[in-house]
DNA sequence: TTTGTTGTAGGACGGTCATCCTACACCTGC
DNA sequence: GCAGGTGTAGGATGACCGTCCTACAACAAA
C-alpha cells in the first residue's frame, strides 16, 4: 500500500471505474475524484485517456495471469482448476449482478467504439482460453482442448449477461452445476495420475 | 416505404446506430446526418435522448414479437422453431461478428449507465424468454421449460460475445451444431402428435 | 385573404469533455 | 544558497454534447 505510485492509483481508479460505469461513460473527473488528485494533473502521467485504458488492460492481464498462477498451486486436479473459474460466477456475485463480466463488457464496448485497443483488450480472454485449454489437454482432451475452452468462455459469458439483466441469482446457481456437470463428463475417463503442473514454455 | 413518418426514420436510424456505435456514442448530429434532417430539429419529434431511446426499444420489441410469430408460422415443430433462433448467430453473422447481440449490448451498455430504461430494454429478453418456454412446453418439458428457455438464451448470448471478440465463424458454427445437437436431446422423447400452435392469451 | 396547424431549418445556450499550459511546491545534489 | 528534476494544482482552450428557441415554409380551414 504504502510503495504504490499515484500512477499505480490512477491506474487502480480507472480499473474500477472502466468496469462499473463503461469505458467512454468515465471521465477524467471521475478517475481524479477517485483517486484525490487535480484533474489537469493528469497529462504529466497519462498523455491521453487510451494510454488510460492500455495501462487498465495491462493491469488486468498482470491480475488475471496471476490469479491462474494462484489457482494453479491451489488445485493440482486440472476439473478442479476449471472449476475455480466457472465459480467466478459466484463469487463475484456482487459485482456481476450490476456490471457483468469485466472482460467481456469492456471488448463489446470496445468493439463498439471501433477502439484501437480492441485486439490489447481480447488478450484477457486469450489467457483464459490458453490457460483453460491447457487443464482441458491435462484432461487428456488433446484434440478438442481449445473448443473445449471456447466452451467454458461462451458459456460463463452468457451467464455474467444474463445475471447482470435479470438479476437471478438461483439462475447462476444452476447453470453453475450445470456446467461442473458437464465438466465431470469430461473429466472420468481422465488418467487420475499425469498431471503436469508446467505450463506452455 | 411511402408511408413511413419522419418519425419512423428517427427511430430505424437510431436503432442502427446504437446498435453499430452504442447508445451513449451515438449523438443527435449522428443520427440528422443519417436521416438527412436538421439537428435541432429533433425535439419536434423527441424531447429527450432518453425518449428516442425508449421508441427504439418499442421497435425492437415490435420487430420481435413479428418475427417470432413469423416463425411459428414457417415452422411447426418447436424443435424446429427453436432451432430458428439459434441460426440467428449464423444469420446474422456479419453484423454479430463486428457488434454482438443487439439485445445483449444494448442491456450490457444501459446497466452500466444505470439507464432508467435498463427494465424496459430487458422486455426484449423476456419476450424470446417466454417464447422459447412455450417451445419447450410443448415439447412436453413442462417443469423445466423455463430452465431450459434461460440455457438457450445464456449459450447463444456468450456465443455472439466470443464472436464478436474473435470474429471467428468457425467457433459460432461449431457452437450452432453443438446447441442444435443439445436440443434434440430434449426432443426425442417428446411426443410427436400434440402440438398447438395456440400461445398464450 | 386570413388564420392556424404541422413540420423544418439553423443557430444559441450552458454544460462537460479531453487536452494542454503555466505556476508552484518539494526534494536532491552541488 | 542554488539549480534542476519530479510531481502537483488549477485554470484556459476548443470541441462537442443535449437541449431549447425562434424564424419560416407548406398547407388546410375559415
Amino acid at each position: 500500500m504504502s510503495d504504490k505510485t499515484t500512477c499505480d492509483h490512477i491506474v487502480e481508479a480507472a480499473d474500477q471505474l472502466f468496469y462499473r460505469q463503461g469505458y467512454e461513460h468515465t471521465s477524467f473527473s471521475d478517475i481524479a475524484d477517485a483517486v484525490q488528485i487535480s484533474r489537469g494533473n493528469f497529462y504529466y502521467h497519462f498523455k491521453t485517456k487510451a494510454e488510460i485504458l492500455d495501462a487498465v488492460i495491462d493491469l488486468r492481464i498482470g491480475n488475471t495471469r496471476k490469479m491462474l498462477e494462484r489457482w494453479e498451486g491451489e488445485a493440482k486436479h486440472p476439473e478442479d482448476r476449471i472449476k475455480r473459474y466457472i465459480h467466478i460466477l459466484l463469487t463475484n456475485w456482487s459485482k456481476i449482478k450490476y456490471f457483468g463480466c469485466p472482460v467481456g463488457t469492456l471488448c463489446t464496448e470496445l468493439a463498439k467504439l471501433n477502439h484501437t485497443s480492441q485486439e490489447e483488450a481480447s488478450k484477457i480472454f486469450t489467457l483464459f482460453r490458453t490457460w483453460l485449454r491447457q487443464q482441458f489437454i491435462l484432461l487428456g482432451h488433446k484434440k478438442d482442448a481449445d473448443a473445449l475452452a471456447m466452451h467454458v468462455l461462451a458459456w460463463s459469458q452468457g451467464v455474467a449477461t444474463l445475471a447482470s439483466t435479470f438479476h437471478d441469482k438461483k439462475f447462476v446457481s444452476k447453470e453453475v452445476k450445470q456446467m461442473c456437470e458437464w465438466l465431470k463428463s469430461y473429466t472420468e475417463n481422465a488418467t487420475q495420475t499425469e498431471y503436469s503442473t508446467n505450463q506452455n514454455k
